[in-house]
DNA sequence: CATCTAAATTGCGAAAATTGCAAGTTTCTA
DNA sequence: TAGAAACTTGCAATTTTCGCAATTTAGATG
């Protein structure tokens, strides 16, 4: 029995396919078809229900999904205790936050706590599944994420405590030569793969709400923000970014934003925590540094935003 | 993360040293260095303190050892019901018992089994510990070992209930060609490895008993009853053996007893399982068959040890 | 019913991991 | 200060794991 068992399966769960599966645990078809069928051996029974096309978990499986997700997890939280066990980190406070935020908004905080706090500080970007399991695993002290203004993304539960740090919006903007392309209706994009959290928004947020006539070719499509911004840069097509990424760029005249003809999404960057296990040190930073973090203008909390600790928001299945 | 390395760890911390713990684990020395040094490398800390020669865990991880226990034993129960959970072996009552038992007691509880019950029987054998992680992870309804008559066998809790199904004996067996060596002072031996039951009940229990000036000179080793058993029959040298396993022989001339001359050790046969988790089934069969069950002449119960349940027993550290 | 397509499996060669054996090192112990 | 026990390293053989390419299979479509 492995951790990394243990998240096959549960990735063949929620993605309800041995391929898109095989996609989010980072390997071939092929070879996920292959370390699936060496799970049953190893076990010594069928896990998987392969009548069906999609391949699917066996009813009696499911039953143990619960089990299987607490198991992940406390294998990850033990994983980090021997990891610290011996060798105390101690002092460093640690948060992790999105790829996209690393380079804005992430400056700012390691700004701020430095500025107030002699312990060291460590960062680590990472997408938003794994952010959480950080968060969860007791790795990181907490997390800064995208968010949707108002509330319910996934994963979400009770256990979190969420402070609203700013707001940012995803606007589409393309080099200054292809301004007339992007206006016409066969636009060229620099799309994000929909499994990550901005690959989401553009796809459930922004996409539906492109003129009926308007179609998007993708031209290049990346995880990471950073790639969508150079791609952008060097005139590939119309990216959504940020606009605290990209505002110096347009000022400068090297991008321009088509936020007038196209949708954009306003997001808010929220921090997160757990309500369990906080000690003093991690307590002092969350109320006295983050509540009232100063952020670049452009990174402002919106005025009709209340601003501050915001009510757990509702429980959400994934 | 992986079962088997938290068994690793385990397996140090119960040893005491890399070594035996190497042997427990069934690896050469130099492959259980190398994995556990993997397993260090994997996690990205230092887990054993090499400061010493006989290596141990670091103060910290001795620390984790209770969380390591659990995740051990669920991670097990989580195999057993990934295996069970689609192919429902259902029906089945399954129990486990220690090599030395499977030939001797055994076979009547099968027979008993199945000439109350319909349902089919699975029986396997193990070592001690191996029979109690099975019990543990649910994986059998219940064990059938042997355990000195009196008392606290190791690793028996407060969540067990025991239940004592007859007696044995071990006592010192060989070849008649072998009587005149047999009585002398320099006695030809065929020992158990002190890591299996036998093996400790000879260190613990009989050697201690030997007369002082008697030594003896072990011939063979072997962790099976059965391959002691032929060993003594070709004269090889005396071997401690069940008196059910060697009645016949003795009575056919193959082997004789020397009993009168050289140690014996009583052993009770007992049946145990879980206090929590019983259906209703295994009820049945735990009450109305192994607490009378009728065994052969030489595994009777003694008239002076009370038979059926009887208390749990106190709880021992290893 | 034929055809097409998404999804899963299989063949194969290369790279990486694992292990045992033999030969050192290091650290206790007497 | 030997001697021994306990651990580490070198090396070669074996086994695993993986990606790519080709093939097969179950549903969907016309």
């Amino acid at each position: 029995m492995r951790l990394e068992w243990i998240e096959d399966i549960l990735a063949v769960l929620d993605c309800g396919s041995l391929a898109r599966a095989a996609h989010k645990r980072s390997l071939t078809q092929p070879a996920f078809t292959r370390r699936v069928r060496l799970i049953e051996d190893s076990i010594g029974a069928e896990i998987f229900d392969r009548r069906r096309k999609p391949v699917t978990l066996m009813a009696g499986v499911e039953t143990l999904a619960p089990e299987l997700r607490d198991l992940s997890l406390r294998l990850r939280k033990m994983r980090y205790r021997l990891k610290t066990a011996s060798s105390q980190t101690g002092g460093a406070l640690s948060f992790a936050c999105q790829h996209a935020i690393t380079t804005t908004v992430s400056p700012w905080i390691v700004r701020a706590l430095t500025d107030r706090n002699d312990a060291s500080v460590r960062v680590q970007s990472s997408n938003q599944d794994e952010c959480m399991m950080l968060l969860l695993s007791g790795e990181v002290d907490f997390v800064v994420m995208y968010t949707l203004p108002g509330a319910q993304t996934a994963l979400f539960t009770l256990a979190f405590e969420a402070l609203i740090l700013g707001s940012d919006t995803l606007i589409p903007v393309c080099a200054p030569a292809l301004r007339h392309l992007a206006l016409s209706n066969q636009i060229p994009g620099i799309s994000y793969p929909s499994d990550v959290f901005l690959g989401q928004i553009f796809d459930r947020d922004i996409a539906p709400r492109l003129k009926a006539d308007v179609n998007i070719a993708t031209k290049a499509e990346t995880a990471l923000t950073l790639a969508a911004y150079e791609f952008a840069l060097g005139g590939i097509g119309v990216a959504w970014l940020p606009r605290s990424l990209v505002s110096d760029s347009i000022a400068k005249g090297l991008l321009i934003s088509l936020e007038d003809q196209l949708p954009a999404q306003a997001l808010e960057i929220r921090a997160f925590r757990l309500v369990e296990a906080q000690n003093m040190r991690s307590d002092a930073i969350w109320h006295d540094i983050l509540t009232d973090i100063e952020l670049p203008a452009d990174l402002k909390r919106l005025p009709d935003v209340p601003a501050g600790r915001v009510e757990p928001v509702e429980r959400a299945e994934k």
